[in-house]
DNA sequence: CTCGATCCATACGGTGCCGTATGCAAAATA
DNA sequence: TATTTTGCATACGGCACCGTATGGATCGAG
């Protein structure tokens, strides 16, 4: 076979599936291999250790979770509303939030990850920002409304409470709406 | 002395500081005994083993994140306006949300959790509707209202973003203005 | 003062994981 | 075909934790 068998993203997919199901301590080298269908002799040597494997793992969701969803929503040619609806389809569909929590978990005990959520965080608000103030003129309104907006997008997946008549989808529209005012 | 050493409060106390600080990884026997100056000999007198110090400390947390604030919050013989501002220093000086990011994560693999947190986010939601339902008609204003605040409470405390110019106390009032209309 | 209950110390076996060492087989290269 | 490189298997030592067993110390009740 020309390809690699298993190469070195393969065991960063797993450890961010891994992740996303079950957290850091699910992130385990010989666990990861046992998915894979191969040995831990494979994973030391495509790695150093499993540190080095954490910090490509989080390199790869930095680069996912924020400047590839960007540009894939400033890509549309359409307004800064239609950018900001189609933000909350793709972050909806797509998992790239689903490793966040255990990530945001992380961070309160380990000053290098805190820096990285910082930094995400910084990145998807400047982004907000900029989508807002295209029909804002008020910067205290830009600033609440990107607060409040990344908190709906953060909640949406935090959050597990039910609606009663309503369903999920409808309560994110109302408070979609309201936002955009 | 008349008092118990260590009582079980004690490891509870230990066990929910621990989960706010290293997460669930962090709630391990011989840890929270070092921390309070004694072994694990005692631990397992009061407790059968390491899941019922687990089961205790999440009672412990669902009550004190959901009742014992709510009981607080509708003690105040204000409006229902002043009630939400006053949730949301409530919730900022307290540290009963300190877990909970541990806990979400948690929920995502094991079902006992999910239920519990289920349990919680339905009672909050419902504490907040009814406080929105004290100045606003419509129904649907009232679910997207309550997901908002509801999303920014977590929010607040899980982004780790600067705001420029403004401090996130700042900030966290232009939203709450924004919220009450 | 005795005695039982309470609370903890110490020591042990078992498990799951990390990282290393070494061997081996298939593929690339020459 | 001979040789190196690539990727993994196997086996081992070490560590940290869980849970158990057992003995000892302290305190209140009688």
């Amino acid at each position: 076979m020309a390809t690699v068998q298993t190469p070195r993203s393969a065991w960063i997919d797993a450890a961010l599936d891994a992740m996303a199901e079950g957290g850091l301590g699910a992130v385990r080298v010989e666990a990861l291999a046992r998915t894979l269908g191969v040995t831990k002799g494979g994973f030391y040597w495509h790695f150093t250790d499993r540190q080095a494997l954490l910090d490509e793992m989080l390199d790869a969701w930095q680069q996912a979770g924020t400047e590839d969803i960007i540009a894939q929503v400033d890509s549309q040619p359409t307004d800064a509303r239609a950018k900001l609806r189609r933000l909350y389809e793709l972050t909806g569909s797509a998992n790239s939030l689903a490793a966040e929590l255990a990530i945001r978990d992380w961070s309160r005990h380990d000053n290098d990850i805190a820096g990285r959520l910082r930094r995400v965080d910084d990145r998807r608000m400047e982004h907000l920002r900029s989508l807002f103030s295209e029909f804002c003129v008020d910067e205290q309104d830009v600033e609440a409304r990107s607060i409040l907006a990344y908190s709906l997008l953060i909640g949406n997946y935090f959050i597990a409470a039910n609606h009663g008549g309503w369903s999920r989808p409808q309560v994110l529209q109302f408070a979609i709406d309201r936002l955009l005012c």
